[in-house]
DNA sequence: TTTGACAAACCGACCGGTCGGTATGTAGGT
DNA sequence: ACCTACATACCGACCGGTCGGTTTGTCAAA
């Protein structure tokens, strides 16, 4: 009828495409917020297509959330890999993360769909993971950082790992909204300085 | 038609009414997951009760946002107001936060609705206040706090009171998610401890 | 080398239901 | 009589999801 269609990626290319488009729209809109048109159309798809691909929103959804998760992740423990100290690397972490949120607009819809998803009971227990994950990767990360020495041994390397994590995740939310990221190296910088004086080794009081 | 109907509230009360369950069902399923016939079936009135009250559901989102908003400041102001000391108040102040949090299921629909209204460009401007606001009263406190010698007169206060902020937001997201907001006090104390070292006189280094 | 069977990938019309919003009616206080 | 404060009934748009059908790639038998 049209020339025989592109021929799209004939398969893997195209659900990759659906993911992204979807992620982008989960970042910016939300779960609830987003509709299936939006991100069909996004694709140059069709809903036949979608549905071949994924049973569900929610399934889309949940993939969107562990492909991105995955994704940052991978270049957390990349930009870890750059430094030898472990105060280092949680530090190189940090800003690689910061990187990630300048860069990638669909980055957030991480956050938000845990969230949002995590609403729901059943898909609670999913969610989860990507918090604690990060708690456990700062945790060991603080416990290295003690036996090298660069952090007083008598701070709880977990609560210190949650706060950190938690408190990121605030800061990413308040840059999103006042300044669309811009300032987010900033603030976590801010961040990082009240809160490593205390931890480090030299210094400091109770 | 069916008995007259109990002639509710007549007016004010009703409003108020509506206001209070849509804050609920906001803070539950945020905006775009909240449909006004939830909502109005959660008041046991009809959609042309709720019409009479309110022009549209962004509207009535709002109202929800500006009032609890309001409420929340009013009990941070009392709670402030226990205190003689600037760096206590604070302090009393984050606590009495977190009594609201754990108290009030509601009172989530103020951070939920500025992040997703924020969205929105023409409502943004409406939702930032709620943050600056917040970021000016700890400024000043931190001010206070300096001229009254608990904190080092060389710290920005203006930075540290948007970490703060930003931090405890981080962190109440955080302990609803994985506790139902059980742990909130516990995480935000584990916050200040790790904050207040740095910025209090006597003590620490650069 | 052609052909025919089969599966993977995609199309687009269509479904019941729900959405936010509107138009109109009416009971009761003043 | 009039206005407030509701109830009832309804609207078109859009929602997530289904379905029958078409196209395209794969591969084996002839």
């Amino acid at each position: 009828m049209v020339a025989a269609a592109p021929v799209r990626g004939r398969g893997k290319g195209t659900r990759r495409c659906i993911v992204d488009e979807a992620a982008l729209a989960f970042a910016r809109t939300g779960y609830a917020g987003t509709s299936l048109n939006d991100v069909i159309a996004a694709t140059g798809l069709t809903k036949g297509a979608f549905y071949f691909h994924f049973p569900s929103k929610e399934a889309l959804a949940l993939e969107v959330f562990r492909s991105k998760q995955q994704e940052w992740a991978a270049k957390a423990v990349e930009a870890a890999g750059r430094r030898e100290r472990a105060l280092d690397k949680l530090i190189e972490m940090m800003h690689e993360t910061c990187d990630l949120h300048e860069t990638d607009p669909a980055a957030r819809a991480v956050a938000r769909l845990c969230w949002e998803l995590g609403e729901n009971p059943e898909l609670a227990p999913q969610m989860k993971p990507f918090l604690t994950n990060w708690f456990d990767i700062l945790e060991d990360l603080l416990r290295a950082a003690q036996k090298e020495g660069d952090v007083r041994k008598d701070v709880d390397a977990r609560a210190v790992a949650e706060v950190c994590v938690a408190s990121f995740i605030g800061i990413s939310d308040v840059s999103h909204l006042l300044s669309g990221n811009m300032d987010l190296r900033q603030r976590a910088e801010q961040l990082m300085d009240l809160i490593l004086p205390t931890i480090r080794t030299g210094g400091r009081r109770t």
